[in-house]
DNA sequence: GAGGTAAGTTAACAGTGTTATCAAAAATAC
DNA sequence: GTATTTTTGATAACACTGTTAACTTACCTC
């Protein structure tokens, strides 16, 4: 009586069936276009059937991004593979993180959590020169004064900035608070770094 | 007759109004759960009022991007201002753009969109760690090779980890799309940066 | 006071996630 | 083969969301 196997087999294709039309549908309008209804439509099957492969929304969208983060994991494991020493490694490993990035950037904008207003909004908003200005021209100055003034500043302005938001939104996602002057450790660290590096 | 000037001394008080009652409830609940009628309910108004002084909701978060750029603009400026080398300058910065986002954090938020589940979910995906596993082992490595053995690589993880969500997430805010090899150099400017501070 | 303008309201539309209720189908028991 | 139970799925509703059309009311101008 294979009729039990069949039902879970059954049940099995429903659920991936769900995660298809799910995938499919963020591929074409976004996270934030997704909804339970959609689906429901696109699978062909009435609204409540979902719920019972998933206890909500939620829980299929934390089932992508578990997807998401094994791919990224395996994806740095063949890059890492590919070099002998830890520094190159290293390398390697960023060149992974970040094209895994964008050619999944569905994945990564869900696993971070990046929301939508940023790429629509935040590109016009003259507001955020001031800030800019600012920093670029520290970062002009420091290089004048230091003995790499050849180097290119808007590069070097874009690192600075990213070490700092990196920082800042990596820490506030993990919400295991370690204390405060840990945190502050991690961020002279990398300024260090970068500091002596922009400076030569 | 004074009239005209109350009244647009009257509008202008109903929007100052709604921009108060929607940052009050942004503090209470977060930006996830705020909505036009909680706005309109608090104002003690109907929810059309609010149309007349805001084209949608979007239009009430960009109010509040904008003034988010401009309070972390005058942040960093004044950090700036406390310091005399560029070098020093970039380190105040950095520190004060630190605080900013942690002593504001809604704001921080919203400018550049980061969602929600996040802090509550990504925690607890246990997939994650397979990542990080890969990077501290790496680190680990890296520093048995190199002149700085005694560094804390949990510290360094953190670091390199920051930088490459840093760089990935500010540039996939700026859709004003930089050709890739010039978003690969920042990438590696930024790494090469780091290596050789790790590696002493 | 009559006419016109602007302010504010009610009510609705089109969505969303979620769930209680019920009908039908399928598997089991007799 | 019929009756019973269990599972499967659908309909319909609830409580929300952003947004807007239509209407009333108050106010200012003439």
């Amino acid at each position: 009586m294979g009729v039990l196997e069949r039902k879970i087999r059954q049940k099995e294709e429903l659920r991936t069936a769900i995660l298809d039309a799910a995938w499919q549908l963020v591929l074409t309008d976004g996270w934030q276009s997704l909804s339970i209804r959609k689906i429901a439509d696109a699978i062909e099957y009435s609204i409540p059937v979902i719920y019972n492969h998933f206890e909500n929304k939620d829980a299929i969208l934390l089932e992508f991004t578990r997807e998401g983060f094994l791919k990224l994991a395996a994806h740095l494991m063949t890059a890492k593979d590919g070099a002998n020493t830890p520094a190159e490694q290293l390398e390697r490993i960023a060149d992974a993180y970040w094209d895994f990035a964008y050619a999944n950037k569905e994945y990564y904008q869900l696993m971070f959590g990046l929301g939508i207003p940023a790429c629509e909004t935040v590109n016009q908003i003259p507001e955020m020169q001031e800030m800019t200005r600012i920093l670029t021209s520290t970062i002009k100055a420091a290089l004048a004064a230091g003995n790499n003034p050849e180097a290119d500043y808007f590069l070097k302005f874009h690192t600075y900035w990213s070490i700092l938001h990196g920082l800042v939104s990596i820490q506030m996602i993990e919400k295991d608070g370690k204390p405060d002057d840990i945190k502050k450790m991690i961020l002279h660290d990398a300024m260090s770094g970068f500091i002596k590096s922009l400076m030569g």
